[in-house]
RNA sequence: GCCCCCGUAGCUCAGGGGAUAGAGCACCGCCCUCCGGAGGCGGUGGCGCAGGUUCGAAUCCUGCCGGGGGCGCCA
């Protein structure tokens, strides 16, 4: 019996005794049933606190509701028993058998466990990373590449149609600093004042000059036009490259210039003016956005007639909703948070609404440590920390299951030597540790001629209680999915999977799977290997939607 | 001055209003005739402070203290 199984009984339950006038609910009085997994064992299997939350709209004691409740449970089928504790908790033990079946479940679901259609029919749009083609990706910006990514794939499973969209600033002043620096260090100058040093820049200056022959001796502004052009298509391709090595590719990359080019900002601000929320003042153009929430107007178009950087914004989003996504995610670096307010208005200003067709989600910042002591700059590009830096000193896979473990909201310190470490203290290795020992026993088993259960299964003959903490736990990941999908916190799914891998290492222990020596199989030992079968599929179904590998041999 | 995030064990961090607040590391003590010891079992140890809401607060609200990051007709 799954946790939702159990939960319909429950709602089932409760209509029965309303239908015979016992209990007596008003229409509004909340109608879901949260069933818990309980962390103590005197509490049972599973426990739900409906009886506590709907004293008040009963108007009973949260007790006499929880005994109604309890009695009406006690006949249901795949339930042995039914306790009351505390100030109303019913505490639910679910039959062995019952509970056995969710290993049957999983391993048929197989690459589909966990999957639904919760979402489906929205199109769901998240744009994460859009570092600007002035450099490398900086470490800040890297947090979103496996987080995003990560929610993507857990949309995906959950039925919504995702698209994942990189904007790429190539449109503005910083573009001017940029090509400005590579002409700088080409003709062997000191870098512009508020230009961009690193050796990255002397490296993609060389790159366009190679291409480019002669290109020095051409007047200032066409050779700075050469490496304004080239040198971002370089620094394009070193980002994707580097993204793509990291697992994170993405479906579309979207071209500021390509909105001034097309007229659709000059669209955008005409939308906007058309709703009444522009206005002129200081010879600029303005966007009301003070009354949207914001704690004050900004600029739309300067008074020198271009564009300020938010037109490029509201044209972009105004894109987005013509392509038809009900969802746009936008992912940005704490050091953007400035901009969550404006950018809310702006939706507003469009007659959108706010935090339904678009969100903004602020990760803090990321900082590397080494032997106790802060990194501050990254060797090879001569800047800040990039996120190649953190791939080079732990690996594709270390690197995004430690920047996707953490809640968005804490600023974290990776500690360099645990994530390249290859031992317990590593939580990568951790989790990747106990996939592969599933397939290790799963091939021992193979090589014996043994195969997990099939049709002949006895759900029941999974008993034991680490059995059933493992059982349980693992029923519990759809609805983590969910969870993941519904708070945009991945790290969920990577805390599930670490406190999972405990719980099977603890059945392991305790629960021999294969026989020894020349012991006989029996109809235990192939159930349990349905059982090491079934906890594979979430590992591998877990670490797929992080994007990290499951290996079946370390 | 205003805005955002954080403050939980010695350290790094979980904890969607629920029961006795968890995990890893570190420290102390155990378990290898045993399918992967990259394991397991036990012990030491904690919600920044003060109010409030609630049957119930680490969680929600207010104020304060401490740390981090922001606040351009830059992008």
């Amino acid at each position: 019996m799954t946790p939702e199984q159990l939960a319909q009984i429950i709602v089932d339950a409760l209509t029965a005794l309303e239908q015979r006038g016992v209990l007596t609910l008003p229409a509004d009085a909340p109608r879901d049933v949260r069933v818990e997994r309980s962390k103590n064992r005197d509490h049972g299997d599973y426990a739900t606190n409906v009886a506590l939350q709907l004293a008040k709209p009963a108007g009973l004691p949260p007790r006499e509701i929880a005994d109604l409740l309890a009695t009406e449970l006690k006949g249901s089928q795949g339930i042995a028993s039914v306790a009351i504790a505390g100030p109303g908790f019913i505490n639910i033990t679910v039959e062995a058998a019952a509970q056995g079946e969710i290993a049957r479940r999983i391993v048929k679901a197989g690459t589909t466990y966990g999957a639904s259609v919760l979402f489906g029919g929205r199109r769901i749009n998240l744009e994460f990373v859009s570092a600007n083609p002035t450099g490398p990706v900086h470490i800040g910006g890297a947090r979103w590449a496996p987080v995003g990514d990560s929610l993507a794939r857990v949309f995906a499973t959950l039925g919504a149609d995702v698209t994942r969209e990189y904007y790429f600033n190539d449109h503005g002043a910083q573009i001017d600093r940029f090509s400005r620096s590579l002409l700088a260090v080409a003709k062997g100058e000191r870098a512009p004042e508020d230009g961009y040093v690193g050796s990255y820049i002397a490296e993609i200056a060389e790159e366009v000059m190679a291409a480019h022959p002669g290109l020095l001796s051409l007047p200032d502004d066409e050779a700075r036009e050469i490496f304004r052009h080239d040198g971002v298509e370089l620094m394009f391709t070193q980002i994707k490259q580097t993204l793509h090595s990291f697992g994170v590719d993405f479906d579309v990359y979207f071209h500021e210039q390509s909105l001034h080019d097309s007229g659709a900002v000059e669209r955008a601000i005409t939308r906007l003016t058309e709703m009444g929320n522009t206005y002129q003042a200081d010879g600029a153009l303005w966007l009301r956005t003070e009354q949207f929430g914001d704690d004050k107007d900004r600029v739309l178009v300067r008074s020198d007639g271009r564009p300020a950087y938010i037109s490029g914004d509201c044209a972009y989003y105004l894109d987005k909703r013509e392509r038809g996504f009900d969802l746009c995610v936008i992912m940005l670096g704490a050091d953007h948070h400035g901009y969550v307010a404006r950018l809310m208005a702006m939706c507003q200003a469009f007659g959108d609404k706010p935090h339904e067709n678009l969100e903004v989600l602020i990760g803090q910042m990321v900082n590397l440590v080494r032997d106790g002591e802060p990194l501050r700059m990254s060797k090879r590009a001569g800047t800040g920390l990039t996120i190649d830096d953190l791939i080079e000193a732990v690996g594709a896979d270390a690197a995004r299951y430690a920047l996707v473990r953490y809640s968005s909201d804490s600023t974290i310190d990776l500690d360099l030597d645990v994530w390249t470490r290859a031992s317990s203290d590593n939580p990568v290795y951790y989790v990747q540790y106990a996939h592969a020992r599933l397939c290790s026993i799963l091939r021992n088993a193979s090589d014996l001629g043994l195969a997990p259960a099939g049709a002949e299964f006895d759900p029941a003959l999974l008993a034991h209680e680490r059995e059933g903490d493992l059982l349980r736990a693992l029923a519990e990941f759809p609805a983590v999915v969910v969870s993941v999908a519904e708070l945009r916190e991945p790290h969920r799914l990577a805390r599930y999977l670490e406190a999972t891998a405990a719980t099977f290492h603890k059945f392991y222990d305790a629960c021999r799977v294969l026989p020894r020596g020349d012991e006989a199989p029996t109809d235990l030992h192939r159930a349990r290997l349905l059982l090491v079968d079934a906890t594979r599929v979430v590992f591998a179904r877990g670490l797929d939607l992080l994007g990290v590998t499951a290996p079946e041999r370390m």
